[in-house]
DNA sequence: ATAGTATGAATGCGTTTGCATCCAAATCGG
DNA sequence: CCGATTTGGATGCAAACGCATTCATACTAT
C-alpha cells in the first residue's frame, strides 16, 4: 500500500462525510417533529442514568464535552421546557441538582425514537459501506 | 449477536465521538497557529482541483455541502484575506469566477500540514481501536 | 418580444456560540 | 480564624449561523 497517511486520511475525510450526512439527517428529522436538538438527548439520557439524585451542571459538562456557557444556557432552556427541574444543592450552595422530570422524560422517548429510526435508515446504509471496505 | 440497532448504536456514538473528538483538536491546532478554521481548507482544495478557471460559489457550495450564505460569507472573508480572487464571470453575468492566489496556496499547505499532523496524532489512535474492533 | 418562473448571489435580522469576565461559595495556607 | 486561591455557575458582548428576503440575471413558453 502507499502512505499510511494517505490511507488514514480517506478514512478520516469518510467518517467526516458520514458524521455530517447522518448528524443533519437527525437534525433535521428532530426538528420537522418538532423536538429539541439532539445534544437535549444526550443531556436527558446522562440525567436519567443519573436517577433521583441527578446531576450537578458541571458533571454534565464533562459528561457532553460542552463549554461550561452553553451547559448553562441548555438547562435554562430545558428548564423553561419543563424538562429539567433546579433543586438547591445541599453541599454546595454555589451550584444545583438537576433531576429529569417525567415531562422531560417523555421527550427523551421521542426523541430516542426518531433517533433511532434515523440512524436505521441514514447510518446503517454507511455501516455496510464502512464493513465491506473493513474487509 | 443482540438486536442489529443496539450495535448500530454503539457504532455511531463511537464515530460521533470520534468525530468531536478529532475535530476539535485541529480546529484548536489550527487556530493555535494562527490559520483559519477548516473549512478554508476544504474550500481552497476545491479551488485548487478546478484549477485555472476556478469555481463558481454555487459549485462551490455544493463541493461543500454548505448552505448559501455560508458560502456567500466565507468566499468574502477568504477574498478578504487574499486568499481567492474574484472575477467577473463571462458566461453568467450574476456570478464570479473564484480562483485560488498565490497567498491562497501558501495558507493551504501550510493548513495541510496541520492538518495531516493532527490526523496523525489525535484520530491514528482512534483508527487502530475502531480496526480491531472490527476484526 | 414579453410575461412568468427559476437561479445565482448578497443582505438583514433574530438566534446561537465562544470567550472573557464576574460573582459567590468553597478550599487552602498561614 | 482569615486572606488568597480555586471552583461552580451566570452573564455581556462580539462573532458566526440559519432563515427569509431581496436583487439581478438567465431561462421558458407563448
Amino acid at each position: 500500500m502507499a502512505e499510511p497517511g494517505k490511507k488514514a486520511l480517506r478514512g478520516w475525510r469518510r467518517l467526516e462525510r458520514v458524521h455530517a450526512i447522518v448528524a443533519d439527517r437527525i437534525e433535521t428529522e428532530l426538528k420537522s417533529a418538532g423536538l429539541p436538538p439532539l445534544v437535549w438527548l444526550r443531556a436527558l439520557e446522562e440525567l436519567e442514568r443519573a436517577g433521583e439524585e441527578g446531576l450537578r451542571p458541571f458533571e454534565l459538562q464533562r459528561a457532553l464535552d460542552l463549554e461550561q456557557p452553553a451547559v448553562s444556557r441548555l438547562l435554562e432552556k430545558m428548564a423553561a421546557a419543563g424538562a429539567v427541574a433546579r433543586t438547591d444543592c445541599a453541599e454546595d450552595r454555589r451550584g444545583w441538582n438537576m433531576t429529569l422530570t417525567a415531562s422531560g422524560r417523555e421527550i427523551s422517548d421521542r426523541m430516542a425514537s426518531i433517533h433511532v429510526a434515523a440512524l436505521s435508515a441514514h447510518y446503517l446504509p454507511h455501516l455496510s459501506d464502512k464493513q465491506a471496505r473493513a474487509l
